[in-house]
DNA sequence: TTCGTCATGTAATGGGTTACATGATTAC
DNA sequence: GTAATCATGTAACCCATTACATGACGAA
């Protein structure tokens, strides 16, 4: 029960609803193909399988069929561990997929749900998105305040150390926009009165 | 002993060295003057402060002269406690400042380094924007070595979060390049033969 | 007088890493 | 045969947050 970290449970289900994996080769997935995931180690994502396991999200199949004569001979052999989503896990991802929410736009959870936009509803897309957004403008407000109040007494450094970093926000909020954009453009082909 | 946080415990020590504070001030500090920073919560910066006195790094001052009569009738006053910088706190501090190394060129750990720039000397600077700028190189050659990899069996969205992460990094290389261009020229300014 | 913000602190908990331990398989 | 990488796991630790507890000070 419980270990739940939020972000790898749902990045593992999602990755596993895609095809069955083993630990060692979810890791790698986790790190190169949704590349903007930092690096889940061993001591995170073994323990995190096994309570998914618990959870009944995912069931494991200790590899070779048991009819197989070969396998049998290999006794000793370190059993390599294939999890594959259960119905369950697959209805409670459905679940995690639908839900929007405060902690969906911050940065790490939201390149998570990014990540799995593919199989995300449309709307639910344009609510994550608009959230997103939405947290980032309220940053930039901040920051903007907390540079207005205190700009005379801070050094050049630290001056372009908050220029740059506002930049980084304001150029998020822009792909943010396009984004939108063409959600809505998505929809209006789908939903316009005609062409 | 110990409670050592690295990025918090460098960012408290530069900030005393400017010049003191207790600690509800220097949280603040700590989210907007500098920006970048996390806001850490009470529960990590009280005991961190706690610790770098047992360091013998900074020294307490629970306010109010002794000799002042309203002090002492306002007998059961919650002391204000005003945290300075040491002898030995600056002394630890300049080298923390002085250190680079593989660590340096982390996220949070570079933004708190860079923070302090106006502090460091030229050649650290030099060493650690380099490292930075080489860090993230770095990064970028997988990302690319992933991503032509996996480009096909991957889908929209994760194309476009993966080519959007990597045009961020790609525009901090620039920056840092700017940076360290004009690191270059200031030096040159000085040393340079004339004018 | 009550509410917001200033101000300090602790204990429980969370979420993660590192180091360690083990062993199979592949490539050289 | 030996090194790299595949593959799984545990225990000790680290860093930080949350929730809680306490209380002063100023303004409405």
């Amino acid at each position: 029960m419980s270990r739940r970290s939020g972000i790898l449970e749902f990045a593992v289900l999602g990755l596993l609803r895609e095809s069955p994996m083993h630990g060692y080769e979810l890791r790698k997935r986790l790190n190169t193909s949704l590349g903007v995931f930092r690096a889940f180690s061993y001591g995170t994502l073994y323990p995190c399988l096994k309570s998914l396991v618990a959870n009944g999200w995912l069931a494991e199949e200790t590899g070779g069929a048991p009819e197989d004569a070969r396998a049998a001979s290999l006794a000793g052999r370190r059993a390599k561990i294939v999890y594959r989503l259960t119905a369950e896990g697959k209805e409670h991802f459905e679940e995690l997929l639908a839900h929007t929410g405060p902690d969906t736009w911050e940065d790490e959870h939201f390149a998570a749900r990014f990540a799995f936009f593919g199989q995300t509803s449309r709307d639910v897309r344009m609510r994550v998105l608009e959230g997103r957004r939405s947290r980032l403008e309220e940053r930039l407000e901040k920051m903007r305040a907390s540079l207005a109040r205190s700009r005379s007494r801070l050094d050049d450094y630290t001056l372009e150390l908050q220029r740059h970093s506002m930049e980084s926000v304001e150029r998020e909020v822009r792909w943010l926009n396009e984004l939108i954009e063409s959600e809505r453009a998505g929809r209006d082909r789908r939903t316009g009165p005609d062409k």
